[in-house]
DNA sequence: GCGGTCGTAGAATATATATACAGAAACCCA
DNA sequence: TGGGTTTCTGTATATATATTCTACGACCGC
C-alpha cells in the first residue's frame, strides 16, 4: 500500500470507524461504497502504517510480592518480574523482557541527560523496537556502551537499534562503531586515537545518567563466534579460571558480583565498571536460565539498580 | 469477569500472545489447554479492563494546507482539522473532536500549571474520556471554567469529566459546583460568599495557563432547558438583539468576536473574557454547522489560539 | 499501439472469531 | 440440606474477517 496522503486519509478514516466507533467492516464498506475486502485490507495497512497501535499494558503488581522481595533482598530501586509466554523460547523471552523494559523506560523523565545503551543486547534491541514515545524530550544523548561484537549483520542491527532509540526519544545518538573486543591494547589505543566520534562516545561514558546495561554469560553462543570482535574460548576460560560467572557489558564479575580484574579489561572498548557505577540509574534487562548466575552476580554487586527479569529467574534469585 | 489478580494475569498473558506475538486464538487455546471460546472471551475482558489499548493515531498534516491557512488567516498558534466520520451525527462529531483534542492536549508539557476546563462541553468531556496519560506531571491544577448548566445528570457528568481529566494528568481538581447561571447578581454573591471551594476555583481563574474553552451558540438545545441553571429564551433574545452570534463559556460575542457586554454577564458564575484572554494557551474545540458563527466569532476575537474543528467548518471559515 | 507487468479491485470463499446454548460448578439463602 | 440463582465453561455454530482468485486498468518498453 502506497503511503501517500490520500491513502493515509482513508486508512485513518476506516480505522477510526472500526476501532473507535466499533463499526463492523460490512457497515463501513456499505457506508463508503467499497467492498468489505477493501476495508479489511485498509485496516491491515493502517496497522502496518502504525496508524493503529495496539498495546498490551502489563498491569503493575501482578507479581508484586516477588518484586518487593527482590528489591528488599538486593537493594534494588525497582524490580520487575515478567511472565514469559513460552519458557522454552529464548528469543521470545527477550522480546517479553524488552517490551516490559520499554514501558518502564518510557515512564522515566528524560531531560538533558545521557543515556547509555547496550546495542548488542537482544532484549535491549527489542526495547528500542517497542518503544513508542509521543513526547519530545530535552537535550538527550544516547551513547552506546560497548563497541561492536559479532558479525557485520549484528553491527547493522546495533546501529539501527541505537538510532531508533535516539529517534524515539528525540535524542542525539553517539555511536561506538569500533570493535568491542580487540586483540591488543595497542590496537585499542590506535582506534581511539584515530576516530573522533569514538573518542566523543567514550568521553560521554564518564557522565552517564541512565544506563541500559547488558548482562551476559561467560559463554559464546550464536550468532557470536569466538574472536569475531569477541573474546575467544581461551579468554573466556581465563576469566572463568579467575572466578568469573558472568559479565556486564563484557566486564567480568565473580559469583559475589565483585569485578574480576584481568588483562582482558584492556581489550574491551566500552563502558568500565566505575563509569557504570557512577550512573544514576542502571537498568538491567536479562533473564532465562542460562543467564541466571550472571544476573545474580550483577544484582549482588549492585551493578544494576533496576532489574527486569523473568518469573523463573526471579524465583531462583529468591530461592536461596 | 472479576478483576482479581489471577484473572488479570491470564488476561494479560493471552492478550500478549494474541496482540504482541500475533498468535491465533486456536494456537493459544491449545497451548494453554483451554477452549478457543475462552480465549476470545479473555481477550474481550482484557479490552474491557483496559489491558489492551487500541488507539488510532491521526497522522499529522492530512489537512495541512487547510490548517496552515486557518493559522495564517486568524492568527492561530495551531489549527487542527478533523475529518468527521459522519457529517449528520452531532454526537459523533463531538467524539471525533474530543479524540483529536485529547491527542493535542496530551502533547502539551504540563508542569506546575493551572488548566481551565469546560466540563459541560460535550467535546471536552469526550476529551477527558479519551485521554490516556501514562506520565505523571508536576503540581497541576484543573479548574472548571463554568458552573453547572442543565439538569442534575449533566452535573454528574461534568464532575466526572473534570475528575477524570485531573486523574489522568495527576492533577488536583477544583470544582465549581454552583449554578452556571443565576437569577440575580445578589444570588451569585451569596453563593460565592458561602462556599470556600467556589471562591478557590474562581480565584484560580485569574491565573490560567491553559484553558480548554467551550464554544456555543445563542440557542437553547437539548438537553438544556431554559432557566435550568441556564439562560432563558428572553435572555438569549436580549443577547442576540445586542449583536451576539455565539458565546464562549457563556460570554457573548458579536460577529466580529467583540464582547457583547450586558447585565447578563453578572449572572454567570465562570471565567470572564479578560481572565480567559490572560491564559497562555486557549484551546477551542468545536464544530458542526450550527456552531459555525460562534466558532468564527471566537477565532476572530482571538478568544482561542488553538482551534480544533471539523473539515466542513474549516472550509467555511476560509470560504470568505 | 501492442503485449507484458504491476498493482488494485471485488466476488467468492476459506478461515478466524464471537456467541447461543446447555451443562457443571459455585454460591446463597431459607 | 436443597432448590434457586449466578457464573463459568466448552461445544457447536453463527458471524465476521482474511485471503484466494480472477479481472480490469495504468503504466511501461518496444
Amino acid at each position: 500500500m502506497a503511503t501517500n496522503l490520500e491513502s493515509r486519509r482513508i486508512m485513518t478514516k476506516v480505522a477510526r470507524m472500526y476501532h473507535s466507533r466499533g463499526m463492523r467492516q460490512t457497515e463501513i464498506s456499505s457506508l463508503l461504497g467499497i467492498s468489505q475486502a477493501r476495508v479489511s485490507r485498509l485496516l491491515s495497512s493502517a496497522e502496518e502504517a502504525n496508524i493503529v497501535r495496539t498495546v498490551v499494558v502489563i498491569p503493575d503488581g501482578l507479581h508484586a510480592e516477588l518484586e518487593e522481595s527482590l528489591e528488599a533482598r538486593f537493594g534494588l530501586t525497582q524490580a520487575h518480574v515478567v511472565e514469559a509466554l513460552d519458557d522454552s523460547d529464548e528469543s521470545g523471552l527477550n522480546r517479553d523482557l524488552g517490551d516490559a523494559a520499554a514501558t518502564i523506560f518510557a515512564a522515566l523523565t528524560l531531560d538533558e541527560q545521557t543515556v547509555g545503551f547496550t546495542s548488542w543486547s537482544a532484549s535491549l534491541r527489542s526495547l528500542s523496537a517497542t518503544l513508542e514515545s509521543a513526547r519530545q524530550t530535552g537535550r538527550v544523548r544516547v551513547v552506546e556502551l560497548l563497541g561492536d561484537v559479532g558479525p557485520p549483520r549484528m553491527q547493522h542491527e546495533a546501529t539501527r537499534a541505537t538510532q531508533r532509540l535516539a529517534d524515539q526519544i528525540g535524542a542525539t545518538a553517539l555511536f561506538l562503531r569500533a570493535p568491542g573486543v580487540v586483540a591488543s591494547p595497542a590496537i585499542r589505543d590506535a582506534i581511539v586515537e584515530q576516530d573522533a566520534h569514538i573518542r566523543e562516545a567514550l568521553d560521554a561514558l564518564d557522565n552517564l545518567d541512565i544506563a541500559l546495561v547488558g548482562i551476559g554469560t561467560c559463554e559464546i553462543h550464536l550468532p557470536l563466534v569466538p574472536g569475531d570482535n569477541f573474546f575467544s574460548e581461551e579468554q573466556f576460560a581465563l576469566a572463568k579460571s579467575l572466578g568469573a560467572v558472568g559479565q556486564v557489558n563484557l566486564r567480568f564479575l565473580d559469583a559475589e558480583g565483585k569485578p574480576v580484574v584481568s588483562e582482558l579489561d584492556d581489550l574491551v572498548l566500552g563502558v568500565t565498571l566505575p563509569q557504570l557505577r557512577a550512573a544514576r540509574r542502571r537498568i538491567g534487562v536479562a533473564g532465562g536460565s542460562s543467564k541466571f548466575e550472571a544476573v545474580r552476580a550483577a544484582v549482588r554487586g549492585a551493578w544494576v539498580d533496576t532489574l527486569i527479569t523473568d518469573l523463573r529467574t526471579a524465583e531462583r534469585l529468591l530461592a536461596e
